[in-house]
DNA sequence: AACTGTTAAACTGTTAGACAATTTGAATGA
DNA sequence: TCATTCAAATTGTCTAACAGTTTAACAGTT
């Protein structure tokens, strides 16, 4: 038998604050919106010192179990616990050089083509409109002779979630969602694509909502697969393309700073 | 235009020290084993007080960099970053009750059929005889008269953990790790599973491995995702004898605390 | 009536200094 | 050599103060 038991810290006195707080957070006493009572209430309340209910507070924001506003009838505000800090910490793994560009990129592709195939079995008629809504808000987009690159992609974002949420698991969102912010974020800085690029976006995304129209599941995993991976190629293109034209320019230069 | 400014939470000196240690242990500064000088060194160093530096030291605590130890020659300590925070984070989301247990479910099946799918093409002669060593381990284990089922359901995970790294992609062994801490946490109550389930399961776990050493991918594919299937209805079983038991036990019971 | 400036109050943010508790390593003694 | 004791370093906690921020109420102006 190989029970581990939670290694004991013993005394920590801000540990029990935090305890008991995010306790009442998780069983509903506190539910989202509702603002704790001041440190000072916190303190003799907990009968401890304003340091230590401090140390809890910056435990549970950094939890993003709470928010904290100064002034008066400010206080720690219960906030609605998003992926935020998943993506945070998966943020930081990948910054520790842990995970690389590239690793992030196939994760990426084989959950939207699994993401993609389960919204074809599941997928109900009013799925379909939602999505043909944004299609033509994103054909309209590109159809301007000087098309907003931003807004398109926005749009683009917009309908992989809603493919997501189409599989009714917040599971599969919310990776989804954690994949997407940090991958946007290294990248949306080379965001300039050209109109026909864009164009090929298009076609691959009627593509894929048709087929999840049709309900089949293989041919829209494989066609989200291939979607992602052409995003990917270009994006890598763009960031080479960048990198060079950096070290034209300071041929050089030290990297560091 | 939807421009959106970085909210300026102005002032928080604590959120300096953060940011600075932070930056010094991804940029190599600080590596793992490092100890960080003491609280009134650091207070000097930074020309603040103890408990601003305290406050940073919690949330880099809380974020998984450092772990804190006490007594002389104690101090923080810096820690090899891991998977612990991300899942800690997934559970509260679970604790929420965003997320069910079958969500949690539904996605792991996914994800083991897709990890296993991609070790069918990854896979090199040398990965195949490491899951042959865990395959007789697992079956010894299983031969004896009286099986020891924990130690069974530990070579398991270690099989689907080893198929994971195959793929060679640390997201996607950080994404199984985090499921499996989240099942598992929830479910090693009831592993209590009689010698029949466990050789259909060692029947899976064989035919998944001869699947992967054929390189047939969608075969691969579909019997993991199978294999999960069955465990998971085990488990729902087991879980709602237990309930039904403790039901009869105290039929009136308040379900409430 | 609507807008603008001022001010007091209630907070959080930060600082300083003290003492308690814990752990390590060295000195001491058998 | 081994066990015991003790001192020092370091984290954990407490108290008391002041600085900075934000809200709301009030007064003054147009």
């Amino acid at each position: 038998m190989q029970l581990h038991f939670q290694k004991l810290k013993p005394n920590r006195v801000f540990q029990h604050v935090v305890d008991q707080i995010q306790q009442a957070i998780i069983n509903g006493s506190l539910k989202a919106g509702d603002v704790l009572p001041s440190e000072m209430k916190l303190k003799d309340m907990f009968a401890t010192s304003r340091g230590t209910i401090r140390e809890a507070l910056r435990v549970l924001e950094q939890k993003g179990l709470i928010e904290i506003k100064t002034g008066v009838s400010g206080g720690a505000v219960v906030q609605d616990i998003g992926t935020e800090v998943i993506a945070e910490s998966l943020g930081l793994l990948i910054q520790y050089q842990k995970v690389s560009y590239d690793h992030l990129a196939e994760f990426r592709q084989c959950v939207e083509g699994m993401i993609t195939a389960l919204a074809a079995n599941k997928r109900s008629p009013d799925d379909i409109s939602r999505l043909k809504v944004l299609l033509l808000k994103a054909e309209k987009q590109i159809a301007e002779s000087r098309p907003d690159t931003a807004a398109f992609v926005q749009t683009d974002i917009q309908i992989h979630i809603t493919i997501a949420e189409i599989v009714n698991n917040p599971v599969f969102t919310a990776v989804l969602q954690m994949v997407h912010e940090n991958i946007l974020q290294s990248h949306e800085r080379f965001s300039l694509r050209s109109k026909k690029v864009l164009q090929e976006n298009l076609r691959d995304l009627q593509d894929i909502i048709a087929a999840i129209e049709e309900q089949d599941a293989d041919r829209a995993r494989g066609l989200a697969e291939n979607h992602v991976r052409q995003f990917t190629k270009h994006m890598q293109k763009e960031h080479q393309q960048l990198q060079a034209k950096a070290i034209r320019k300071a041929p050089a230069s030290k990297r560091n700073r």
